[in-house]
DNA sequence: TAAATATGTTAGATGGCTCTAACATTTTAA
DNA sequence: TTAAAATGTTAGAGCCATCTAACATATTTA
């Protein structure tokens, strides 16, 4: 599997994605939230965003936060973009569900084949958002913008659509499978509570469900 | 791309493929050969091979050939499984040309989901040849035997069909696209020259074709 | 604000895969 | 049948991504 010239390594990919989706989140991303996330210790990421920084890929100065460059959102979204592609197709196309395709879509993210990637994109009928309902970039890294709030955040007796959901653990999806929650559902907030922030809502067709916040948090909404 | 317990890396895995491949093409498979094939250094396939032995997928003995063993055999054919329906898929789903599909295949073929081959296998109908005709093996490794010779080897006026190609550079397959051949097509031997051993074919509907030697050897036919 | 805690960095080691240089064995051919 | 050529092996090094242990800087809090 052999990349070409100019090209990261499988490690240095993960280590980019992994900051363009942390500081997506946070805005700001340190060394102990990417070690974190990749699951590696701390020196280990220390050393890599040194090697990442000589790269022009992210900027960085000692004890500060880690931000992409110009270059390295550019190659974080051309990733995205192919996880993305990835998933839907492998819903879409293969028919597998959209719990269980995280994993496979790790792997075919890594796959270096502008070629492929364009048939697959052709083929979805170059779609803007993954089963997840995650915007899916184009092939400029540009991304529809739709503004999306967290339904914790949706007030008391609004409606919303479920655009995405902001993790991708199978324990999560599995839950959200057994509330009968599905991207592209409208949702009425009934009920807030203010002491452990959980939410009750309605939908078309079912009886109240309560989500708790962890979970509510975790769920991005389209007014 | 974490790979399962006791998989091996996918430095492991291509080394394991090419000594299947090259043992198939030749029988018995050297040291030299592996390293050329690899594009690597012969020190280099010393160690990994003493590794490989230590693991039980080969055996070996200094100064001797290398020969993989049952576990090993298994290991490959699950590798070429995963290229061939790869192939196949990339033709006969995405559209792309088969000369044009194997760097891809090399890219998919490591990666580790038995629901995402289950699913293309079923997709594609339980192929038994990908698109240069060579045989898939099924989840148990069992390939579908088919006798074949090579095309240098069919005798005068005799006629076969071509099943595979023992070659997958571009370079070769554009040659053959130029001759107009394809997998599938039925050739008939007009003329064999003892001097170069030069094959000229012909087949339904077209005029009469040259295949050099170095070509026709490569050409695998089925009677 | 000084001590305790959390976070970040440096130094040095390891395992995987590769290399070059030097040496060993086997095969070929004069 | 021995010298030359081809092939294979060993030793030692380097790079990558990772680790642990020790040290440094920031942040929180008593």
């Amino acid at each position: 599997m052999k990349k070409f010239e100019g090209m990261g390594s499988l490690t240095e990919e993960n280590y980019i994605k992994s900051i363009y989706s942390l500081s997506q989140a946070t805005g700001e991303v340190y060394v102990s939230d990417l070690a974190n996330k990749l699951r590696v210790k701390l020196p280990t990421v220390n050393s890599m965003v040194k090697k990442l920084a000589v790269k022009k890929l992210l900027s960085y100065a000692p004890y500060k936060g880690i931000k992409l460059t110009e270059k390295g959102k550019k190659e974080a979204l051309s990733i995205i973009r192919k996880h993305r592609l990835a998933e839907l197709f492998l819903v879409q196309v293969l028919g597998l569900g959209w719990e269980e395709v995280h994993d496979i879509a790790e792997q075919l993210e890594h796959v270096n084949s502008e070629r492929f990637y364009d048939r697959i994109d052709q083929m979805l009928g170059y779609p803007t958002a993954d089963p997840h309902g995650e915007p899916i970039p184009d092939v400029n890294g540009k991304i529809s913008a739709n503004k999306r709030i967290s339904l914790s955040e949706l007030q008391e007796g609004k409606s919303a659509k479920i655009a995405a959901v902001g993790n991708d653990e199978k324990t999560f999806l599995d839950h959200l499978n057994t509330k009968g929650l599905q991207i592209g559902d409208s949702v009425t907030v009934k009920r807030k509570e203010a002491f452990d922030g959980s939410v009750t809502i309605t939908m078309k067709g079912k009886k109240e469900t309560m989500l708790s916040h962890i979970v509510a948090e975790r769920i991005w909404v389209e007014l």
